[in-house]
RNA sequence: GGUACUCUGGCAGAACGGUUAUGCGUGGGCCUGCAAAGCCUAUACAAGGGGGUUCGACUCCCUCGGGUACCUCCA
């Protein structure tokens, strides 16, 4: 699988011959996740179901950043503890997370939980020279670490001149950026320097190394970490190690609101939760694997629509394929043979989701074809079907499942629909209909048999 | 101001130096008792403007213009 990696500006060739490494930053917990967060957990979940189901083993290590300013300011206006902020969040991210079908992490490393290891880490930067002790805090000498820049390719004379915030005094140069933060104020840590809390940068780099080592495969996240987030880590990591950090930085493009980009402090944010009450998870999923990962998408019910449209097809692929017993069939061995390595292809060339999901909708409207034109036969469905499901699987995208007794009651009010259309009795036949609508269940006449689909209940529709 | 990315048909959105992307939408049709769903078919002569390289460019180069992101809050 090939990959544009930020760091060399170029596609690198992914090594799977051996355990993938996998480091994905995650998230401050202060407050609700929205689809921004969403979309970039949606294309690391669905890269590694792929990888995965071609049998390569997983290390996937998602961290929670609860410890921070903002989660502070949260806790004192709430007037409860930063604890009690983060926890509540991190259960509302897993709430949000199972319910966009997303498969754990190997670990969620928690800042909170890795002091000791943190405050190693700065020590050894100490004893490098490369870190100081000020007045307010200890800081990373941007000046010891001559690529800082190298990933958002950007040039230290031109960061100075373009700071932003004001300079803190006590800091050797406005570009050193803090790894621990002297404070009183709880949460707060004894340190050989003193007591305070870590810096925002310095957790992603001391836990990635613990848990992955020092070279691990990919470190990924939206494209508003690259800087200046990731630069520092990389900075800490290659200081502390002298060696290569990530082979390969993979970033998320952002998603957009009427061309903007969502985020907390704009106010345009969906959450994750309202989106998926409104529209479930498999057309989230669908929406946020439509476009290039690295690109953004802009966040449109109109889009979502369309995908529901889009989904309603698969749903429909995946009931005739359960009930296909045509006599005439016709040979789809070659075609799925070749929609499947589409589809797989598109994902090694860096990831294409979009082009993955033409590969898919092909063979959905390959199988409803046959099915319209009655020659979907039980052997054609046994070939299908087994690669339907596994590009259902990779994308995460589920079909409810059925209770066995439901199955029989709608076989049995299909069966007496059946009678009353014979007799013509069209009036009580459509109120059985009717009544399956209101289950969810929706009728297919075929020309020899009525088969039946279960939607899934998408609210928005309404 | 700096840096990066981006500009494709009504919409979404790819690939590729020369072939129909694909999907949604829209028109028509098939199926049906009627629907629904699905399918079939038609439909776009698209590439921000200008210039260049080339036998040939949406694809490479230059230039002008628009947009977005980042420049220590951010997925």
């Amino acid at each position: 699988m090939r990959l544009q990696d930020t760091l060399s500006n170029a596609e690198q060739v992914l090594d799977t011959s051996k355990k993938v490494k996998i480091y994905l930053c995650g998230v401050t917990v202060y407050d609700e996740s929205h689809i921004g967060h969403a979309r970039t957990i949606i294309v690391f979940d669905v890269l590694r179901k792929y990888l995965e189901d071609k049998g390569i083993e997983i290390e996937f290590i998602q961290n929670f950043t609860d410890v921070d300013d903002k989660i502070i300011n949260k806790a004192q206006t709430e007037n409860t503890s930063a604890e009690v902020i983060s926890t509540k969040y991190i259960e509302n991210y897993f709430r949000d997370f199972n319910g966009l079908n997303i498969k754990h992490a190997t670990n969620y490393p928690k800042a909170t939980e890795h002091i000791v290891d943190i405050i190693k880490f700065i020590e050894k930067l100490i004893e490098k020279e490369i870190a100081y002790v000020s007045k307010n805090g200890v800081y990373f000498a941007v000046s010891k670490f001559p690529e800082y820049g190298k990933l958002s390719k950007k040039k230290i004379d031109e960061l100075e001149s373009g700071a932003r915030i004001e300079v803190d005094e006590s800091k050797n140069n406005p570009l050193d950026f803090a790894v621990w933060k002297f404070s009183d104020v709880e949460p707060v840590w004894e340190s050989p320097w003193g007591k305070g809390r870590p810096g925002w940068h310095i957790e992603c780099s001391a836990m990635s190394t613990k848990y992955l080592g020092e070279n691990f495969d990919i470190h990924g996240g939206g494209r508003d970490l690259i800087f200046p987030h990731h630069e520092n880590e990389i900075a800490q990591s290659e200081s502390f190690t002298g060696n290569q950090f990530a082979k390969i930085w993979m970033h998320v493009g952002m998603v957009t609101i009427d061309g903007e980009k969502m985020s907390k402090s704009i106010g345009n944010i969906k959450s994750i939760k309202h989106v998926l009450e409104n529209w479930g998870p498999n057309i989230i999923r669908l929406f946020c694997l439509s476009g290039h990962y690295s690109k953004p998408i802009d966040y449109s019910e109109e889009l979502l629509k369309e995908n529901l449209t889009k989904w309603r097809q698969a749903e429909t692929c995946y009931y005739e394929l359960i009930h296909a017993n045509s006599k005439d069939t016709e040979n789809v061995a070659s075609t799925v043979q070749k929609l499947a390595s589409e589809f797989d292809n598109a994902l090694e060339n860096d990831f294409n989701t979009h082009l993955a999901l033409s590969a898919f909708f092909q063979l959905i409207k390959e199988t409803n074809r046959l099915a319209a034109e009655e020659k979907l036969g039980n052997e054609d469905a046994k070939i299908i079907k087994p690669e339907f499901q596994r590009m259902l699987k990779i994308l995460g995208l589920s079909i409810p499942e059925m209770t066995d007794d439901l199955k029989q009651d709608i076989d049995t009010m299909i069966e007496n629909r059946e009678k009353f259309r014979q007799e013509k009795q069209f009036q009580e036949a459509d109120q059985i209909r009717d009544k399956l609508n209101e289950m969810n269940v929706e009728l297919i006449d075929h020309k020899g048999k009525t088969i039946w689909m279960k939607k899934e209940n998408i609210k928005a529709e309404k």
